[in-house]
DNA sequence: ACCGGAGTGTAGCGACTGCTACAGGTGATG
DNA sequence: CATCACCTGTAGCAGTCGCTACACTCCGGT
C-alpha cells in the first residue's frame, strides 16, 4: 500500500483519540513511528495531511453508519429513524469521529475561510440523507428540508452534551422525547 | 477601578471576537495596550485570566439574558418560550458569548479535567431555569428534566449550525418546527 | 527627606511550532 | 558497475509560547 496512504491510517487513528485542536508533527509522528520530517515530505505540510485524515474519517464513518442503517430493522416512522439512528451514532466507534466533526465545526467558528468548506462536505450528505428519509415517511414537501436540519442540529446538540460529560442517561431520555414529538 | 477588573473587561471584549482557542498573552496585551508581562503580574498566570473572563461573561450574558426575558411578554406555552428565548440567543451582542460556550464545550473534549468544571458552571443556571420554565407550563413531573436537557442542547446545536455558517433563515425555521412540536 | 511597595519596561529563558537544507542510504534499472 | 529516483536521519531555522529576572519609576506614609 502506498505509504500516505499507510501514514493516513495510522495519522486517523492518533487524531480520533488525541484530537485535532492540539495536534503537532512531532508527537504525532512519534506515535506513528516515524519523524516529522517524513510526515512532510509525504504530505506536503500540515494541511494537506489533516485534509487526508478528515476525508478519510469521512468516508469510513459514512461507510459503517450506512452499513449499520442496512443492518437495522427499517424504520416506521421519523421518531424510530431518530432513535435507530441515535443508537449508531452513540457506539463506541462513533465518538471519534464525532468528536473530531465537532472540532472542526469549532475551529470553522475562527478560521471560516480554511474549514467551512470541509465542513461542509461533511455535513451535506447527512443532511441529503436526512431529508430522503425524512422524506419517505410522508412529510409534506415544505417541511422536509426543516425537518432534516432540526434533525440534525438537534442530534448534534445532544451529541456535544454527551460528550462533554452530561450523563449520557440523560441524553438517551432526551432523544426519546425529541423522537416522541416526531411521532 | 481595580486595574485587575479593567483589564479582565478589556479581554473579555478581546475573547469575545477573537475566540478562546488560539489565544495568546502577547497579542491580547498588544490590543488592551499593555504588555504580556503585566498580564502575568496582575492575573498571575494566564490560566486564571481565562478563569476571570469566563466568569465575567457567564454573569454578564446571564444578567443580559434575564432582562431580555423580563422585558418580552409571557410565554404562554413551551413553543412560544423556545422561539422568545432563540430571539435573544440569535441577537447580535449574544454570538459572542455563544461561540466562546461552544469553544468551551470542544477544550472540554480535550483537557476534561481542566474545562468541565467551567462548563457545568454555565450550563447548570440555564437548565435550572428551563426546568422551572417548562414546570411552569404544567409538564408531568418526570418529563421537566427531560424537556429541559432536550431544549438546551437542541438550541445549543442549533447555534452551532448557525454560526458555523448555516443559513440563518434555515435555523430559524428549524427552530420554528421545534417549537411546533412543543406546542 | 526617606523609605517601601506597587506598577512597568527590557530582555531573555527554555520549550515548542511548522518546516527546510544537507547528507546520506537503498534498491531497481541501464 | 553506474546511475538515478525514492526514502530517511540529523541538525537547525525563524518564529511563538508562557513566564521570569532585573532594574527602574513613581507615589503615599512616616
Amino acid at each position: 500500500m502506498d505509504r500516505r496512504t499507510e501514514l493516513t491510517e495510522k495519522a486517523l487513528d492518533h487524531v480520533l483519540s488525541n484530537g485535532l485542536i492540539g495536534l503537532s508533527l512531532r508527537p504525532l509522528a512519534a506515535a506513528l513511528g516515524t519523524s516529522d520530517r517524513m510526515l512532510i515530505y509525504h504530505f506536503g505540510s500540515k494541511d494537506e495531511l489533516i485534509a487526508d485524515v478528515v476525508a478519510l474519517v469521512n468516508q469510513r464513518f459514512a461507510a459503517s453508519f450506512a452499513s449499520m442503517a442496512e443492518a437495522a430493522a427499517p424504520a416506521r416512522s421519523v421518531g424510530e429513524f431518530v432513535r435507530h439512528a441515535w443508537r449508531a451514532l452513540t457506539g463506541a466507534d462513533a465518538t471519534g469521529p464525532i468528536r473530531l466533526y465537532l472540532e472542526m465545526c469549532v475551529l470553522a467558528l475562527n478560521e471560516p475561510d480554511r474549514w467551512s468548506a470541509a465542513l461542509r462536505q461533511i455535513r451535506d450528505p447527512w443532511l441529503g440523507m436526512l431529508r430522503d428519509t425524512v422524506s419517505g415517511f410522508g412529510t409534506p414537501e415544505a417541511q422536509v428540508p426543516v425537518l432534516a436540519d432540526l434533525i440534525l442540529d438537534t442530534l448534534d446538540g445532544l451529541l456535544l452534551s454527551r460528550l462533554v460529560g452530561t450523563d449520557p442517561a440523560r441524553t438517551d431520555a432526551a432523544v426519546d422525547a425529541f423522537a416522541d414529538l416526531l411521532g
